[in-house]
DNA sequence: TTCTTTACTGTACTTCGGTACAATAGCAAT
DNA sequence: ATTGCTATTGTACCGAAGTACAGTAAAGAA
């Protein structure tokens, strides 16, 4: 099965053509010769903000090309996005920087028929649908639990987007005991920085 | 990595150790000798009405062995308990009469990090879940319209927690460029730091 | 009493984030 | 052709964030 890649821009280039040294490369969809019945593998490679183009493209290549599979390629991969295009007919969506054995592995679950999905976005999607049927309790709470009180206020203070100095003169302790709280939150909840531990707390962390 | 089978019948021996030469097959989980930090592939293999044994035993599991895997081989598939033991922490949910090129492509997948469902399944994950991801709230998208191409791409994957150096990496660009798009997302948003512009982006205005 | 947890602080250090000066190049509109 | 926006990169610098390797003190459990 032949592997286009539609790509704007040639940033990935060596990448695709790493993993398949048969890769060809397009701007457009346009510039692909294929006859409408011959089998092929299409991987779109979109950018942020590229939903319409993407959708339009899957649309087009379904249309032309009765065997053709399209798996995408996000540069900063949503779920909505996915979730709209696996919906149009893709059969794949993941990082677009997924080094060349993901990529064959894609290849290998596509073309059996199979769907491939991204594990983040594979489980944000279980978290959501059990969502659906049984209310569960935020995340949230069951990480502050796991922290000290002290703890927990400077994490929840941290997560508001306050410097270590605010939060120092607020708590009215030094700036190096506060230090000392968020690195134990960071311990305890196994993220690497203050971002994390925001997006974690505002509960929007997908892994 | 060992491939651990539970089962509390042996019919589908034959199927397994077809699969896999090294197959070692276990009625109960209590039977496996194997260190803590030793990686192994536990294949459960699971009747119909067996959820609690099921919970149960993936929690026994994931408690005892750090690094194993677990896999859900089902004589009854049922979305609801896919939901389920996914959620727990397996990490692939098939039919228990896969054939044994379908169990070499899940080990395949599983071991490289990623989560085997069948299509029919996935499909339902991703229908219920787009009744929850619809649109992104109006303030976010009018945020990122104030920005360049390149500067929402950028601004997005901030919002996920990435460091410059990942970000920079993964556009192929230094991370000196990255720095400039950020510094112009921060103007152009008027927001001070990488925090507050992930809150923003989170839609978690701060108050 | 000893052990554990929590809260707090100090010094020194490295890394990361962010800004201040730049500069080059493409592309589109006037 | 000039103007403006976008994307890119460079060097240098400063301050914030975070870690390493400490220590003190209080309270509660064993």
């Amino acid at each position: 099965m032949r592997d286009l890649f539609i790509s704007p821009r040639n940033s990935l280039l060596a990448n695709w053509t790493g993993a398949f040294e048969q890769a060809e490369v397009y701007t457009s969809v346009a510039d692909v010769k294929m006859g409408k019945n011959d089998a092929g593998l299409f991987w779109l490679h979109v950018d942020a903000n590229s939903q319409q183009w993407l959708s339009a493209t899957v649309v087009q290549i379904l249309a032309g090309f009765s065997n053709a599979k399209i798996v995408v390629l996000a540069n900063v991969p949503e779920q909505a996005e996915a979730a709209q295009t696996l919906s149009e007919g893709s059969v794949g969506y993941c990082h677009a920087y997924s080094d060349a054995s993901v990529l064959l592995a894609v290849k290998a679950v596509v073309s059996h028929g199979g769907i491939w999905l991204g594990k983040d976005l594979l489980q944000y999607l279980i978290a959501t649908s059990r969502q659906l049927v049984t209310a569960q309790p935020a995340a949230v709470t069951s990480a502050l639990h796991r922290l000290s009180p002290r703890e927990s206020e400077v994490a929840q203070q941290v997560s508001l987007g306050l410097s270590n100095k605010e939060i120092a003169r607020i708590l009215n302790v030094t700036e190096r005991t506060v230090k000392a709280h968020i690195s134990a939150c960071f311990e305890r909840l196994g993220v690497k920085d203050r971002l994390q531990l925001a997006l974690l707390l505002n509960d929007k962390s997908l892994s």
